[in-house]
RNA sequence: GGAAGGGUGGCAGAGUGGUCGAAUGCGCAUCCUUGGAAAGGAUGUGUGCGAGCAAUCGUACCGCGGGUUCGAAUCCCGCCCCUUCCGCCA
């Protein structure tokens, strides 16, 4: 969420931003709406303050003009009520205005309209050149037993898959790495839940929109497709010390329903209903000048460990319309997949300004001893099963089998899956 | 799932229809005292929105949403959450 006050005084950029980010959202309709409710508001108030007056004289007036004054009272009542329901369709209808206003993309952000329009910024690494035919990673793995989409499927359906053997200790294995690699970094680790209320969603800028792609539960929960929501949550309604930011590395199930891409990338790991991430989470203070600085940081943290398990990668500068609601800036990093010959992403890293903080009511005192929304950002550290699509494919061998990225044999116990 | 109790300011905790944005204590801030500190004393100390150059004023907020009333932290209804006991259970 923007402040009301911001977008009027921005509003040029803000009707830019939004169609930059191809959202239709109407500024000048809140802005009247925004003037409606202030003018009905103050009137309310000041009737308020006629009736609150009225009313106290009762309670120390003599009984023969208490009649006469609880009269004259009711009216007041009354002209109270109806101005309130006066302003709840207008307070109703400006909420509802105020979720769909996106944040204004940083002017470095690209014009376009889908991931197509990405521009490289950063290529690194040595695409491997195979002198046999080489395996996709669905083929490798199971082959090698690490992995079974069959009885994936018979059990959970549709993008179902079960990690075997090697799949499922190489997965242990990266995790066990990306933990100790980020920890160094200075985050503090954290289990989270996938299972939230509603309002997480809301205050990510998950909510109102993606409704399509999370999944429900019967008690109107909803499991969440990031570590983001419930890491996000964990601050809301605080207070918080920002003298230095708070920095968390959130582990959680992650569950999206994929809705609207069946077709897409239906076989094997790369579009799962239900994976595992690492997230690298931020509450900084509110200076965008830092928080260029820790966007840039959290990516880079995330390049640090691809390059060091050796797989090719680029990174890519998001355009506008590849940007969620609240994102002011985003990166992803998209690993080498050769069978396929193209790239696929596996982090995305933005940052938000107060647009998130706001929503959930994250606020630190700043350097004037003044309340304020804190910034916030977030990147993935990494995501599984899908970084082992790149993994396997990058380093299979002539005979078949998988050369370990050597961080990862102490934590797998060897250096070739055969 | 059943039963009981509870949710009040940064924290603890009083308040069961008007004088309550809310006692008291702790904490915190500034000042006094001191060579310095501790102890002691004084004053101050919530947030959002609106009006105003400002001082300040108005309004809303005692888990959330409704209702009753001239007037609600207080009464009624619904919901959420927490605690304890019972049941079930990885």
């Amino acid at each position: 969420m923007l402040d009301i006050n911001f977008i009027r005084e921005n509003k040029d950029a803000v009707i830019e931003g939004a169609k930059k980010k191809g959202v239709v959202v109407d500024i000048q309709a809140l802005l009247d709406l925004d003037d409606q409710r202030k003018k009905i508001q103050h009137a309310l108030d000041q009737k308020r303050e006629e009736q609150n007056k009225a009313a106290k004289k009762i309670a120390s007036a003599p009984a023969q003009k208490r009649e006469e004054l609880i009269k004259a009272s009711t009216t007041l009542k009354e002209e109270v009520k109806k101005l309130e329901a006066d302003l709840q369709p207008v307070k109703e209808q400006w909420q509802k205005l105020m979720w769909q206003v996106p944040q204004v993309p940083h002017e470095s952000v690209p014009e376009g309209k889908s991931d197509a329009d990405n521009k490289e910024v950063k290529a690194w690494g040595k695409k491997p050149e195979f002198k046999f035919e080489p395996k996709d990673h669905v083929e490798l793995m199971t082959s090698l037993n690490m992995v079974d989409f069959e009885r994936g499927a018979a059990v959970h359906g549709f993008r179902g898959y079960f990690l075997k053997n090697d799949g499922a200790l190489l997965s242990w294995a990266i995790w066990n790495y990306a933990q100790d690699f980020f920890l160094k970094k200075g985050f503090n680790p954290m289990l989270v839940p996938a299972i939230v209320k509603e309002q997480n969603l809301y205050g990510t800028g998950h909510l109102p929109n993606d409704v399509e792609d999370i999944y429900k539960t019967q008690d109107d929960d909803f499991l969440s497709g990031t570590a983001e929501v419930a890491t996000m949550g964990y601050f809301a309604d605080q207070v918080l010390d920002l003298k230095t930011e708070q920095k968390v590395l959130a582990f959680s199930p992650c569950y999206r329903r994929e809705a609207g891409s069946h077709g897409k990338d239906t076989k094997g790991l790369i579009r799962v209903h239900e994976f595992y991430k690492l997230e690298q989470v931020v509450i900084s203070k509110a200076d965008e000048a830092e928080s260029q600085r820790l966007h840039d940081w959290l990516n880079r943290n995330t390049e640090e460990f691809i390059e060091s398990l050796g797989i090719p990668y680029h990174t890519v500068l998001n355009c506008a319309g590849d940007l969620g609601l609240g994102q002011r800036k985003k990166y992803d990093i998209e690993l080498w997949v050769p069978q396929e010959n193209k790239y696929r992403e596996i982090s995305s890293a933005s940052y938000f300004n107060d647009f998130q903080t706001r929503r959930f009511n994250i606020k630190y005192k700043n350097d004037a001893g003044k309340l304020e929304f804190a910034h916030s950002l977030n990147c993935t550290a990494i995501p599984t099963p899908r970084i082992l699509v790149s993994l396997v494919e990058n380093f299979q061998t002539a005979k078949g089998t998988i050369m370990v990225p050597k961080p990862l044999r102490k934590y797998l116990g060897k250096k070739e899956i055969k």
